[in-house]
DNA sequence: GCCCATTTATACGGGTGCGTATACCCCAGA
DNA sequence: TCTGGGGTATACGCACCCGTATAAATGGGC
């Protein structure tokens, strides 16, 4: 069974999702939880505790169980990059979280911290995976840093693409990206930063 | 002299850019603005009026008024979309209120829709400039894709680079982007997409 | 100097949300 | 069975904010 502090966190991360910070309401999430908020400051100090807790909960979440399940699979760099990408940002609940968590951090310094330990983790694997077919250690950089834009900013993006569909163009970037020939979408081979 | 309705909205949009669209209350841009919210229902029906002008100001300052100003100028395509991206993702008025608007339009459907006609006439800027090289329709899409995930996803990323600045990496991935010889930094040759 | 429209200040009602205080309920353990 | 504590409900004070009503002021046109 889940302890009540759990739910509020689980809950905030669910409003946090849909609404950024300022939706995570005390009494909101207390009608949503089915109870009052009378119980709540038993659990938190206040409402800043809460919010704290929520940030523990999914960096915790999107670090360290990811990169676990991540390793416990084995294969290549390029196989293991891919699990990461996918859990991370094919996920359909760790990736809202994760761009409130960016819009978030962009007022809050402290959320900009945790954001930096957890997108240094992630670029780690990038460089990773493509330093195993690319030499020049500034050209990983930049790939690197062009492969986590586009995983995040396609998120952020609303531009049409003709009769071509956003992930087809995503596909063949990823393609690009890692000097591979283009793929065949017809055939379901898999794009790479995010293969949906 | 400025309307008072110019006056709302311009501070609404400041409000906007430093904490999203839930920090635009109407008594605290009165504060600000040094009245009372007594006039405000003069020049704006509600709160959400006042949302929609500052999105229409928004929409009209950063296509009509940046494609005018770079059309004015002359030169290659190159120069051109060079000037729009300096324009657009370099100034310091119109960046944060442009994050602030993407973060937003993905909570809300109207808001999304006047992202879109913004963002597809910046697709278009970028097709234009990487069509002059690239002969590949597809392969133009891709490159146009991942040239403004760069130029938004670079504000939404925290991770370190080593000894390398962020400006740096950014311009090498301009560099592989638009298939130019590596940039040499220190001479201070001009990135593309993002050339602070 | 006077008039009208625009802009402004003040005051109010209603709603929401935070944090505290207090009492109730239920259940594990002595 | 008694008891203590975690979880809960209810009620309160306070603050913020929206939208309206009403009155005051301000300034351009005659």
């Amino acid at each position: 069974m889940k302890t009540p502090r759990e739910k509020w966190i689980e809950e905030g991360l669910r409003a946090l999702a849909a609404g950024g910070p300022d939706a995570v309401r005390i009494e909101g999430l207390a009608k949503r939880l089915g109870v009052t908020k009378g119980g709540f400051y038993g659990s938190f100090a206040d409402r800043d505790a809460l919010l704290d807790a929520m940030l523990d909960a999914w960096e915790r979440e999107s670090t360290d169980e990811v990169i676990e399940t991540v390793e416990a699979g084995g294969g290549d760099p390029r196989d293991k990059i891919q699990r990461a990408g996918v859990l991370t940002f094919s996920d359909d609940r760790l990736l809202p979280i994760d761009l409130a968590v960016r819009d978030w951090a962009r007022r809050d310094q402290a959320v900009a911290e945790r954001l930096r330990r957890v997108d240094n983790r992630r670029m780690a694997l990038l460089r990773e995976m493509i330093g195993s077919f690319c030499s020049d250690p500034d050209e990983v950089e930049a790939r690197s840093l062009i492969a986590f834009c586009v995983a995040i900013g396609e998120h952020f993006l609303v531009a049409d693409h003709g009769r071509r569909t956003r992930a087809e163009v995503v596909a063949r970037a990823a393609d690009l990206l890692l000097d591979r020939p283009p793929t065949d979408r017809r055939s379901g081979g898999p794009g790479a930063a995010d293969p949906r």
